[in-house]
DNA sequence: TTGTATGCGTTATCAA
DNA sequence: TTGATAACGCATACAA
C-alpha cells in the first residue's frame, strides 16, 4: 500500500498541488472555497503531509531542539516543562530529543541542526568536555543549561546558565560546620568525573581547608564511574560501605538528593537516627526532600527559573539582541529535618 | 553560510555523489582505497547528511519509535532502557519521542511513521480513548504498553501489554481486608478519568463488595482532573484533606506510588504514625518505596518483562510471525512496614 | 486566485 | 568499481 501524497489529493480535488500545498499551509493567496473543499478533501483521505519532504525543503524552520542527556533525571522534569511553555509562546516548535550517556551530543545535535533546520539548541545535562574546534561547527545559537564545562574553553563560543557548584557546595559544607560537624562524608560521583561532581568535591574541600579541618580522603566516597548519581541505590550501597568501613563521621553531604534518599535509608536500616546520630544534606531540590521522612536538607537549584533564562538567552541570541552570555543563578539551601547541631 | 552537501563532498574528492553514498552507507561495491579517502574528506569538511533528504529518498527504515505520554512518570524510566537495548539489539534504531498530554498520540503517530519511515511503534501511556477508525490507520505493527484501552475496540486491531489493573487492585484491597481493615481510603486520579484509576476504583468495589463492607463513597478521593497522579503533592494534598474531614479510616490505598508518598508525609505531618494509626499501600514499585521510611507496601508492575514482551510481540508483528496478542502481567505485591493488622 | 515546473539532499537504478 | 540521473514529497517562483 502506497502512503498517501500531496499529488493525490490534487488530483481528488482536480486542483494543482501548489493550491493543496497552499491550504495546507494557510497561504493568505487562496480562495475560501477551494481551501475548505481541499481541506475536507485531506480529512477524508486521511492525508498526513510529509515532514521530512517538508524539512528538507524549507530553510527557515521556527523550531528549537532541546537536547537532554539522562532523562530520567527527575531534575530536568520540571525545566522541560518550561521549556516546552516558554518555546510554544514563542511561537516556536519544540522537539525534545534524548541523547544516550555514551553519545556525543554535539554530533547528535549537527544531525538534528541539518535535518530540521534548528534555530536553536539547548543541551541539557552532560558532561561537556568538548574541543574548542567542535563547539565551533554549530553554526546556531546554544546555550549549556546546568552543564558544568570541563577545561578551558573560550567563554565567547557559548552561552551557559548554571548555578556555580563549588560555591554552592562550599555553602553545603560551611552549614555542617557551622552546626559543629567537622567529619563530614561527601557521597560524590565515580573518581574519573570531570563535571559537576569534581566541582562539588572542590567546594566540599576549599570550606574545610579555609576553617583549617582536616580532609580525611576516607570520607570522600565515589560511586562506580559507570554509575549514575541520580540511582538512590548507589547513594545506598555508598553509604552501607561507609557504615561498614568503621570511619568515624557526624554529617554526610550527597552530591545529588536522590543519594541522599539512599544514605537515609542506609543510615536508618543500621538502627541509627537522623539526624540525632548522623546530619545529612543533598543537593538539587527535589520535591521529594521534602516529603522524605525525616525531610532532607538540600540545595535547592532554582530549575523554572534557570530554564526561563536558558530561553531568554538563546532568543536574545536568536533576534541578536545579544552576544554570548553566562548566568550563574545562586542556589537556596533549604534547611529541614535531617539536620541538626552537634552535641558533643 | 550554506550548509554542505555530498554534491561538495563529491567534488571536493573528484568523484560522483553516487560513489560518496556508497561510502557513507558502507556499500561492499567500492574500493577500499576510494572509500577510506572519501571518508577523509567527510571528516575533514566535518560533512553531516541530511537525514530529512535520507528519510524522504528512503522506503525501508529499521527504526522503531517508542511514543510516551507523560515521560515524567519515574515509572517509565526504566522501560525506557530496555526498549532500547532491545531495539538496538536487533539492529533497528530507536526513537523516543515525547508526546505532550493534550495531544493526540495517533496524529502523532501517523506524521511520524511518513517522516521516518517507521516499521512498528511502541505506545507507552496515556489513555487511548480512540476510535476503532483511528487505529486501523496506523498501517504498521505497534502495541499498546501499559495502556488501559477505554471502550469497546476490536481486539484484533492492535496489540498489547499491560497488568490487569482491576484484578490488581483487588489484590490490594483484599491484603488490607485480610489484615482487619475495612474502612479503606482509595486515592485515585481525577473523577473522569476513563483509564488505569477507573480500572483500579473497579477493584477497589469488586473486593468490598464480594466482602460485603459496605462502600463509603466519602473515602473515595479525586484529584482534580487536569492533575497527575505522578505528582507526589496530589497525594499529600489529597491526604492532607481526608484527614481534616473526619471520615474514619485505617488504611489508604494510593492507585500511584508516588501520591502514597505524599500520602505518608500528610499522615506523619499530622503526628500519626505508619502503619500503627494508618495502614498505606501504593501501586506500580518504584524503587522510592522501598527507600521511603518507613518502607511502603506496593503492587510491582513487571516494568522491565513488560517491556521486553512488548518489543518481542512487536518484532513477532513485523516478522509476521503472529497476529495481534494482548499479554497481561502479574503483579507482585510487596509487603513492607506501611501496612499491619489491624488492632482494635 | 491558480497551475506548472524546479529544486531541496539523498539513495538507487542503470549504463559505462 | 564508478558516474549520471531519476525519483522521494513537498514548497515556491513564476507564469497564466
Amino acid at each position: 500500500m502506497k502512503a498517501i501524497t500531496i499529488k493525490d489529493i490534487a488530483k481528488k480535488c482536480g486542483v494543482g498541488v501548489s493550491t493543496v500545498s497552499r491550504a495546507i499551509n494557510n497561504h493568505p493567496d487562496i480562495s475560501e472555497e477551494t481551501r475548505t473543499m481541499i481541506m475536507e478533501v485531506i480529512k477524508e483521505s486521511n492525508f498526513v503531509p510529509n515532514k521530512s519532504a517538508r524539512n528538507l525543503k524549507l530553510l527557515d524552520t521556527k523550531t528549537i531542539a532541546v537536547l537532554i542527556k539522562g532523562i530520567d533525571n527527575p531534575f530536568f522534569q520540571n525545566m522541560i516543562k518550561v521549556f516546552e511553555e516558554e518555546i510554544q509562546d514563542r511561537r516556536y516548535s519544540f522537539i525534545l530529543h534524548r541523547v544516550d550517556s555514551n553519545q556525543d551530543e554535539i554530533e547528535v545535535a549537527l544531525e538534528l541542526i541539518k535535518e530540521k533546520r534548528l534555530k536553536g539548541i539547548v543541551f541539557l545535562g552532560g558532561n561537556f568536555s568538548h574541543q574548542e574546534e567542535k563547539l565551533k561547527e554549530i553554526n546556531i545559537p546554544f546555550v549549556l543549561s546546568t552543564i558544568a564545562i570541563a577545561g578551558d574553553v573560550d567563554k565567547n563560543l557559548y552561552s551557559s546558565v548554571c548555578v556555580d557548584d563549588k560555591n554552592e557546595s562550599e555553602k553545603v559544607v560551611n552549614f555542617l560546620c557551622n552546626q559543629g560537624h567537622t567529619k563530614i562524608a561527601i557521597l560524590a560521583a565515580g573518581k574519573s568525573d570531570q563535571s559537576i561532581s569534581k566541582l562539588r568535591i572542590q567546594g566540599y574541600r576549599n570550606a574545610l581547608i579555609k576553617r583549617n579541618i582536616p580532609i580525611n580522603e576516607n570520607l570522600i566516597r565515589h560511586i562506580n564511574d559507570n554509575e549514575n548519581i541520580q540511582i538512590i541505590e548507589n547513594g545506598y550501597k555508598l553509604m552501607k560501605e561507609l557504615l561498614a568501613s568503621g570511619e568515624e563521621f557526624t554529617a554526610v553531604y550527597s552530591i545529588s538528593d536522590s543519594m541522599a534518599i539512599g544514605a537515609s535509608k542506609a543510615i536508618l536500616e543500621n538502627g541509627k537516627r537522623i539526624p540525632q546520630d548522623y546530619s545529612i544534606v543533598g543537593f538539587d531540590g527535589l520535591d521529594i526532600t521534602y516529603y522524605y521522612n525525616p525531610s532532607i536538607t538540600t540545595i535547592r537549584q532554582p530549575v523554572e527559573e534557570m530554564a526561563r533564562e536558558t530561553t531568554k538567552i538563546l532568543f536574545d541570541l536568536i533576534n541578536k539582541k545579544t552576544q554570548n552570555q553566562h548566568r550563574v543563578f545562586q542556589g537556596e539551601l533549604i534547611e529541614r529535618e535531617s539536620t541538626s547541631e552537634l552535641n558533643r
